[in-house]
DNA sequence: GGAAATTATTTTGCCGGCTAACTAAAAGAT
DNA sequence: ATCTTTTAGTTAGCCGGCAAAATAATTTCC
């Protein structure tokens, strides 16, 4: 009759809401945890259509608009190049995306979905909504916009890799 | 004369803020890239310090109170065993860290800072503070408060795993 | 046209994080 | 006391992400 009664976590316990790190950055700290969950959370409705959290978002990008070099696809997604170049060869051995060397530059491949990619785009917006939702259960309407706005903000604040020099 | 104005990117360009998975779930998405880059930020400013992200929450964890078993690193920190584990090695490896055997149980140890893990303190509660500074820039008090306080509802939310089961 | 600089991509290697399968010690049940 | 279950940690393997270094094709500049 003990189901999890027993916390003796670091947080909820005692004396407040944790010293230490949280003191000095409640903001950073709520991105943090708030961020690890919510990834656990899409990884968990990811596993049935066989995707790892972050190529759902390429493959999206890939249907918003097909035929894109991968370096127009590390410049929306906002990461690294051989990130993408990891991601690629993974869903090409999983038979979603295709590459094809581009006509007018022998450096760069077209990553185009394949028809089995393509059928996965249903699924993955309903499962998207579906994060999102639970995401943002408790909140009302402004506060879901307050939010986002707040956020995007910050994320502007903080994307300052690449922009910055010179 | 053009250092970076051919900027095709994916989102600020022509037709509003990108199609496709910000619609149908803008908070995730914005979740989603406001952690990744905040991330990326905290990695810069601990590069210095000879840290990984993460590694400084471990280490915070372990000032406001040393002697501590994994489980309750695990718990607090809020991962799965094997990454305390690895984490743990890695920062014993680099001497920050110590482990030393329960005496009352043959199955743990306890985990304590190094003198010089302890010399880090103050310059990763710098570091951190920096990062919050930076985050949250341009927000006012009023703005800081309300977005921890969403994000901590949004976490909440967001967190259940190993919560839910029976 | 040929050297130099830029661009597209890959490779390697590392880190945090997770899952799944496993070992070993401790606690319960009989 | 023994057998079973739970608990503490480890290992291996995978994924996203990053950094640094390398390769190859393209552009630019003379």
């Amino acid at each position: 009759m003990k189901p999890k009664d027993i916390k003796i976590s670091c947080d909820e316990s005692a004396a407040g809401p944790m010293p230490g790190i949280a003191d000095c950055g409640r903001l950073s700290y709520a991105i943090f945890q708030t961020a690890k969950h919510h990834r656990a959370l899409a990884g968990d409705l990811l596993r049935p259509l066989n995707l790892c959290p972050g190529q759902e978002i390429l493959l999206m990008r890939l249907c918003d608009k097909a035929q894109q070099t991968q370096t127009q696809l590390l410049e929306c997604l906002k990461v690294e190049p051989s990130t993408v170049t990891k991601a690629v060869q993974r869903l090409q051995a999983q038979g979603l995306v295709k590459r094809v060397p581009s006509a007018t530059d022998g450096r760069s491949h077209l990553i185009q979905l394949t028809d089995e990619g393509r059928e996965l785009k249903k699924r993955i917006v309903k499962m998207w909504s579906e994060l999102d939702r639970v995401t943002s259960e408790n909140l009302t309407p402004d506060e879901y916009q307050t939010l986002c706005n707040l956020l995007e903000k910050v994320s502007a604040n903080v994307a300052t890799r690449g922009e910055s020099h010179s």
